[in-house]
RNA sequence: GGGCGCGUAGCUCAGUGGUAGAGCACACCCUUCACACGGGUGGGGUCGCAAGUUCAAUCCUUGCCGCGCCCA
């Protein structure tokens, strides 16, 4: 086959990558090799490629191409995730396009829609991984809402309840009044935003007064609003301005409510006038404040609904002015914040206290509030502040869960590269709180959860509903209840039958339909188990990822036993705790042990001046766009080039320019030995060879092997990706295939032996180059491996390298010594101003034994590279003339004397020569200071002493040289 | 406020206790029969600043300056 003299990478990535897939050459059949198995980070199902996705898929196909080939049973589990919130946000915000929204339709309706977009958009970003070449085992692709996995999800849930581990509790939770759900804390980012800062007078009931004879407390609020459900005033305990009210009362204005003067450590005496006012069914800090001081979860005031709007507290003390408008100013309409300001400000209540600054012009300016930075804390979907509200919902005890993989990152059971990732992990996993898992939507996996009335003392059900049936239209959950948690209708009637005494009809009522019923012969009464509406965070599936995929609980034990645990991890940074953690926190529950021993943590892709990329700032590179512009080679090449294990990559769209060149210089390179008659290879094993050059690459291969495994054991990729790249480039193509030009030359024997060891070994290299450039360059390897001769194979399950060549230390030295003469030479030539391509006459007065055979045996390629014939041993004639060295290693270089009669003004080659004089002397005159430093010979390491020695002979020698060819030349 | 990380050639980045490298860019040369998405040669860096440890520091320690991220 013959190739294009241009590499076009469109031409050939579908080809291929089909052609993979079909043939099953993601997973070929290994039943008895060892495992390798990597968990893709499930992207959202209805998700695209990003940038970000196209690192972290680049890294997890480059290591498991990599086992793959070096004949592991590698395995790449794919799949998708149903991403609650963000799928539900999408197919809602589809709706509102249509004038539509979610309460038009019933639960189950809606679901269906959502399911709709899944079968419509849901295969684009897998389409999208394709294109990159990701070699995942597409025949198991997975989702994280399919049967087997909701199973998987509810025996965790309800294994984690039997054991105490997750339960239901009534605090404050970070409330996200657009989405409407609770949201856990991970999901909370805090943003610092201008705000104001309010002083209030609040004043003392019962006629008391401070010591200063003031007749009421000033506090100070960035939150004005919350004032309508203030339920205490804290001061600090040792704070002695407030000492003889703590215990008394004050009357809060527009509520008239009377609250407590507490002492609290919260307060800060420093911040403000050190009283602060206390509302704990709205602040976090509050909450603690007010638990503190004997007020119950249960009796904390809340005044906002679900969205955000002023309720009616329990105490019914709110005006009505309030009651439904926003908690504040909201598209420009006032709310109650700027009512309460407003109201406290009339002159019957007046108790807002003014505040006085002096504007730029020093006259002063009398407002209602300092102006402050605030800390705000957003929701990461909804973009609106969170509300903490206080609700009921399920958490995981997720300090309990902590411990083990706390303990395993300890101790090395589970490492975590690169290792400074490690004091973060801690920070967090120390400190975490319960997690809250459960939202208030509709996509997702339900809560197997159902509650039924609590039995009173007098043993019989709590609560209205105490018929034979009940009235699903008013089935309200207003009486106490208790939960029945299981992974079936069957488990949570037989639960209620043993709690409900007697013959009691049991109904398990879910979205107003009696689902499941238990109906004993003769029964009068009967009792309704509400299914809770609620689904669990997305996060809490994804969790069970590295082994729910594999089939656990129930299905292909054999594929949970030799894949689990996985062999290593890949993920960004940024889902350490969201994701990471609670698959290292589900593993240990479900199966005993960590998920993998091994977490690699990458960065993010900026944009190309160091911007986080964005959509709203519009600089987001398209990975899809890269690729059509330069191949999905060069962008993985480019990913890999850059990871440095866990800094972020800046996008640099010239360096993927670059690699595409690569591409296209290895291209040509193949076209090259195919014009030579260079083909496929036969054995793994290097051959047998004879010819220096030969023996030489053979060297070269088993060096750059080493040192991309090495690389590999480590995850550098960055390193690895360099070593092929230097390899191929810079001894490959611009040495070796030079080298052998020669033996191909017009004029010499295709037959003779040098050409065929040299078609025999250049095969060999190339082939060894694009096995081990194939993880990083998929197609464009594959596409040459076969563009090479027919294989039996593809490349795809091909053997990685393992040269054991037999290669002869005078081979390689020669060689070297030849690429040395001719650098030498050519930038001799460059500096003198000789045209490159001419041919010069050479003398090597004194040559050693390696020039002396190298000049016999290579004298066509030091003619064709050094451009040097012929060379004599022996004197040269006297005139001027330049001198070149050539060495190998480390050992003395042999001189060239090249005459220049005729050739070069000398003076040229004069300053030439004194240029290069005068950097060896002050080279040698550094090491000879050193040497002659007591202190460094004998304190240094002998070997540093040595090479200081070395070094210092081989500039000596250099003085020597050239100040001799500086007199010849007169 | 706490934690982490970064500051090395014009740009993007490696790197090492013994006095610096890559890719791109730049300059000059080359229409050499694989490749101009190429070949050759070269210029360019007091390795953020200061002190300390050491025979020796870009690399270790401390402080400072600048930048970024995470947490509170």
């Amino acid at each position: 086959m013959s190739l294009p003299t241009t590499f076009n990478p469109a031409d050939i990535e579908t080809r291929w990558y089909k052609h993979w897939e079909e043939t099953g050459g993601f997973r070929p059949e290994r039943p008895d090799a060892e495992a390798f198995t990597i968990v893709n980070p499930p992207p959202n199902v209805t998700g695209s490629l990003h940038i970000g996705h196209a690192l972290d898929n680049t890294l997890q196909d480059i290591v498991i191409r990599y086992e793959r080939l070096r004949g592991k049973d590698a395995l790449w589990v794919v799949g998708t995730d149903h991403a609650g919130i963000a799928t539900q946000m999408v197919v809602e915000r589809q709706m509102e396009a249509k004038q539509d929204k979610r309460s038009n339709y019933s639960r189950e309706e809606f679901i269906d829609k959502v399911w709709e977009w899944k079968a419509e958009s849901g295969g684009k970003i897998t389409h999208q991984l394709r294109r990159l070449g990701c070699s995942m085992d597409w025949s198991r692709e997975q989702f994280t809402m399919d049967p087997h996995f909701t199973k998987a999800v509810l025996k965790t849930f309800v294994n984690l309840y039997n054991d105490g581990l997750i339960y239901r509790d009534k605090r404050l939770v970070n409330w996200d009044p657009k989405l409407k759900t609770a949201i856990s804390d991970l999901e909370v980012e805090t943003q610092t935003i201008a705000g104001g800062f309010w002083h209030f007078k609040y004043p003392l009931a019962d006629g008391v007064t401070l010591a200063d004879g003031r007749d009421y407390i000033e506090v100070a609020t960035t939150r004005p609003e919350t004032m309508l459900a203030d339920m205490a005033v804290a001061v600090h305990p040792s704070d002695e301005r407030y000492a003889s009210v703590v215990g008394n009362h004050v009357v809060l204005p527009i509520t008239g409510r009377r609250i407590r003067i507490v002492a609290d450590e919260h307060a800060d005496p420093e911040l403000g006038s050190g009283a602060v006012k206390i509302t704990p069914g709205h602040d976090f800090n509050d909450f603690d404040v007010g638990k503190r001081a004997g007020i119950e979860a249960a009796q904390m005031l809340n005044m906002l609904d679900g969205n955000g709007d002023v309720c009616q507290t329990s105490d019914g003390l709110v005006p009505d002015e309030f009651i439904g408008l926003h908690r504040f100013k909201r598209d420009g309409v006032d709310g109650a914040r700027e009512l309460v300001i407003e109201w406290l400000k009339r002159p019957d209540v007046d108790c807002l206290i003014p505040q006085v600054s002096k504007n730029k012009k020093g006259e002063e300016i009398v407002s209602d509030s300092e102006p402050r930075q605030i800390a705000t804390p957003f929701g990461d979907r909804g973009g609106v502040v969170i509300e903490p509200w206080l609700t009921d919902q399920w958490y995981v005890d997720a300090a309990k869960l902590a411990e083990k993989p706390l303990e395993q990152v300890r101790d090395g059971t589970v490492e975590i590269v690169p290792k400074s990732w490690e004091k973060t992990f801690f920070n967090w996993m120390e400190n975490i709180q319960p997690w809250c898992v459960s939202r208030q939507l509709w996509w997702g996996h339900r809560i197997p959860a159902w509650f039924g009335p609590v039995l009173k003392e007098d043993g019989l059900p709590s609560g209205a509903t105490f018929e034979v049936l009940p009235d699903l239209a008013t089935v309200q959950v207003d009486y106490p209840t208790k939960p029945f948690v299981g992974v079936s209708l069957e488990e949570v009637l037989t639960q209620a039958q043993k709690y409900y005494p007697g013959d009691v009809v049991i109904s398990l009522v879910e979205d107003g339909k009696i689902v499941a019923q238990h109906r004993p012969e003769g029964a009068e009464t009967g009792v309704t188990l509400t299914r809770d509406p609620d689904v669990l965070d997305t996060w809490f599936s994804s969790a069970l990822w590295p082994f729910a995929t594999l089939g656990w609980p129930e299905d292909a034990p054999s594929l949970l036993e030799k894949h689990f645990p996985n062999s290593l991890l890949i993920s960004g940074f940024d889902i350490l705790f969201f994701w990471d953690a609670r698959m290292m926190m589900m593993g240990n529950y479900n199966m005993g042990e960590a998920p993998w021993p091994k977490l690699y943590l990458h960065g993010l892709v900026r944009a190309a001046d160091g911007a986080k990329m964005s959509k709203s700032k519009g600089n987001v590179v398209d990975p899809l766009g890269l690729i059509d512009q330069y191949g999905a080679d060069a962008l993985r090449f480019f990913m890999a080039a850059m990871e440095s294990q866990g800094r972020d990559i800046k996008m640099d769209e010239r360096r993927v320019e670059g690699y595409r060149n690569f591409a296209t210089k290895l291209w040509n390179a193949t076209r090259f030995c195919q014009s030579n008659g260079i083909g496929k290879s036969t054995t793994v094993k290097a051959p047998q060879a004879r010819l220096a050059a030969n023996q030489w690459i053979i060297g070269e291969v088993q060096a750059v092997c080493a040192e991309i495994e090495s690389a590999m054991e480590d995850l550098r990729f960055d390193a690895a990706a360099n070593a092929i790249y230097q390899f191929t480039w810079s001894k490959f193509c611009d040495w070796y295939l030079e080298l052998i030009k020669p033996v191909f030359a017009e004029g010499s024997d295709p037959d003779a032996l040098p050409a065929k060891e040299t078609r025999e070994v250049a095969g060999w290299a190339l082939d060894q180059i694009l096995v081990m450039l194939h993880p990083f360059m998929p197609f464009i390897t594959e596409e040459l491996w076969h563009a090479q001769g027919d294989r039996s194979y593809d490349l795809i399950t091909a053997k990685w390298p393992n040269p054991r060549g037999e290669t002869s230390k005078e081979a390689t030295d020669a060689i070297d010594w030849v690429i040395d003469l001719t650098t030498n030479l050519r930038s001799a030539k460059n500096e003198l101003g000789i045209s490159p391509g001419a041919k010069l006459a050479a003398f090597v007065p004194q040559a050693s034994d390696l020039a002396k055979s190298t000049i016999e045996r290579s004298s066509a390629a030091i003619e064709r590279l050094a451009r040097l014939t012929p060379v004599t041993v022996g004197e040269a004639p006297s005139g001027p003339a330049m001198q070149v060295t050539a060495q190998a290693g480390s050992g003395g270089g042999d001189i060239f004397v090249i005459p220049l009669e005729g050739i070069i003004d000398i003076a040229e080659e004069k300053a030439r020569l004194e240029k290069a004089l005068a950097a060896s002397q002050k080279e040698a005159k550094s090491l000879e200071g050193r040497l002659s430093n007591a202190n460094f010979v004998e304190r240094a390491k002998p070997e540093a002493v040595e090479k200081a020695k070395a070094d210092f002979a081989h500039h000596q020698g250099e003085v020597e040289r050239l100040t001799a060819a500086l007199e010849r030349l007169g």
